[in-house]
DNA sequence: AGTATGCAAATAAGG
DNA sequence: ACCTTATTTGCATAC
């Protein structure tokens, strides 16, 4: 529900502290509208583009209207921001023009390529909403999408032949755990955000997941706590998330309640709203869905 | 029925 | 072999 009010939240913050990246290429007369997306926002200035996507890149280019551009050394191949944004733009024509959907593209790529991209990624290509080096790397894929669907009778195929494009998915296939699952998983990251292998094998176990989806749940929900703790400023004293052992409010004995209940005044990581039941222990829990059947 | 988007799973890169 | 941080990518679902 606050979910857009947050992102603005972070564009705000994020733009402030955005650099630009002054370009003293001839091709700068800055001026032109708008500007790049991979701005700098903080560490991993990336070799010649400066930029460095971050989920907020996403949107800054609709925030920062009136910015330098910043570009691409001229040494380079890389396209201008003028460039990708007119790419996009003739992308999603032709391709409409064409008789595609931005699902159909995603496979053909895997056809071409042997990798393939979903309706998301295609979609958030045409709508500059992926980063600046993000959106350079699929270019020159998509271009070469765009050349042979222009030239190419059996373009068709390709955007159908799903069968031999199981086989272009290089990346494995998004896991969805089951809420009540990551209920359980919540649980047990409030007893201990880091467990052992010992012990990440064993909720793999209990859950019935496999054991790296485990781990890098873990890794992702320690993640998320930090980004989640660091934006309401570490300013905000008071109870701290330890993430090295478990949740521990300094001076406060009460961590968790049985039920794994933070009663923590206000809660120090974001902890989604759970429904009793989901505070339990690991019964019989369905595993995450695996949606990864079609390996074919 | 195609497209847009929130949240987070997966991956990359450097310890 | 696994961690952290940063980033890419896609499922699920709203539009």
């Amino acid at each position: 529900m606050y979910a857009k009010a947050k992102n603005q939240l972070q564009m705000c913050k994020l733009v402030k502290g955005l650099r630009n990246a002054h370009c003293s290429t001839r091709d700068c007369k800055g001026g032109r509208k708008q500007m790049h997306w991979g701005k700098q926002t903080s560490r991993s200035a990336e070799p010649g583009w400066g930029s460095h996507p971050s989920p907020a890149s996403i949107v800054i280019r609709g925030i920062l209207s009136h910015s330098p551009r910043i570009c691409l050394c001229p040494c380079q191949d890389a396209p201008t921001s003028e460039e990708l944004e007119q790419f996009a733009k003739d992308l999603k024509h032709k391709r409409i023009m064409l008789g595609f959907t931005q699902a159909d593209v995603g496979l053909a790529l895997g056809t071409l390529y042997g990798k393939m991209f979903s309706q998301t990624t295609i979609c958030r290509f045409e709508a500059l909403q992926l980063s600046f080096k993000n959106m350079c790397k699929l270019k020159p894929l998509l271009q070469r999408w765009l050349n042979e669907a222009e030239n190419t009778d059996n373009m068709q195929e390709m955007c159908n032949a799903e069968q031999v494009l199981a086989q272009a998915r290089k990346r494995k296939r998004r896991t969805s755990i089951e809420t009540n699952v990551k209920g359980t998983l919540e649980s047990f990251f409030r007893k201990c955000v880091k467990p052992s292998p010992q012990e990440i094998s064993q909720i793999a176990e209990d859950l019935n997941l496999d054991k790296d989806v485990v781990r890098v749940w873990f890794c992702n929900r320690r993640q998320k706590g930090k980004r989640l703790l660091l934006p309401f400023g570490n300013e905000s004293e008071g109870v701290m998330y330890d993430m090295n052992q478990t949740l521990v409010p300094p001076g406060l004995p009460i961590p968790v309640t049985s039920q794994g209940y933070s009663l923590a005044p206000s809660p120090p990581v974001y902890m989604p709203p759970f429904h009793k039941a989901e505070m339990f222990p690991p019964p019989p829990l369905q595993p995450g869905i695996p949606m990864n059947n079609s390996s074919h």
